[in-house]
DNA sequence: CTCCTTGCAAAGCCTTTGCACGCTG
DNA sequence: CAGCGTGCAAAGGCTTTGCAAGGAG
């Protein structure tokens, strides 16, 4: 579980600085398997050291997309969700009803891919995209 | 191409007003094949009248949205997309490059929807979403 | 000591809401 | 004429930006 060392190394790596927050901010993301707002990491450390700002955390999700050991996914409401790419892609499955985020594996997300570029050439960025829906446990007779 | 009336029978049934406003947003909607914004239908309509208001245009799209004659979807940046369901359901395959909008059809739609629904028991929203990526002709070897 | 990073505050973007006037039916 | 629908202005939620102070290397 020393996947920070490897965060925090690519970035000196690359030239930037290794901050407290950048730390906290590497820590919460590599510690949780969890896909993760930039508010809901602000929530995860803020009890613990105020010594973050949400500013902060913008900026250096940013960069750990650019230094590409982060990617970004669009929740359909207008968030943005960023997930450790440690886990190799996945496609995310939000629930509309309950919220909750099923990941879709690497089987299913190449099913797809195969599809959407037999079909129509297109290569989609799929561990970037929700797609919601209603979950199994959700799927009510009502 | 009187799709117009449909749409205006549909909101009169319901007992919705015919107004001047929506007329002219029904008209858009319906003319264009294309998927169109919020603000793509005030750019598309201001220049022959400015008696419209985006805040219309939001309430009269949710509106078809419950009526179920037009269907939302998600683009990525935050931003929501809006087509008429005359055109049947059908997945956007959104460039990052070019930003056009490829409509996946009902074909693919069924193929992943089965795969989402066989692996996961997740059913999903696929007209609702929009899966970003390159097109066909942004796929440089650059 | 340099200058990359941070925090604060404010702005930005899209969308929604409140309220009084106006028009549809 | 009753009440839905509209425009205007302002707020709302998330994210980005400007700028001066602060800390990493």
């Amino acid at each position: 579980m020393n996947n920070n060392q490897t965060f925090l190394d690519k970035l000196r790596q690359r030239g930037y600085r290794i901050t407290p927050q950048r730390e906290m901010i590497v820590n919460a993301i590599a510690h949780s398997d969890r896909h993760m707002t930039a508010e809901g990491i602000f929530d995860a450390i803020h009890p613990r050291s105020k010594a973050l700002n949400l500013t902060t955390i913008y900026r250096t999700l940013d960069l750990l997309v650019d230094v590409g050991l982060v990617s970004r996914a669009d929740l359909g409401n207008g968030r943005t969700m960023y997930t450790s790419d440690q886990h190799g892609p996945h496609l995310h499955l939000v629930c509309r009803q309950c919220g909750c985020v099923t990941d879709a594996g690497p089987t299913l997300l190449a099913a797809i891919d195969d599809q959407l570029q037999a079909s129509f050439g297109f290569d989609a960025d799929l561990q970037h995209v929700c797609i919601s829906g209603l979950c199994k446990f959700c799927q009510t007779p009502s």
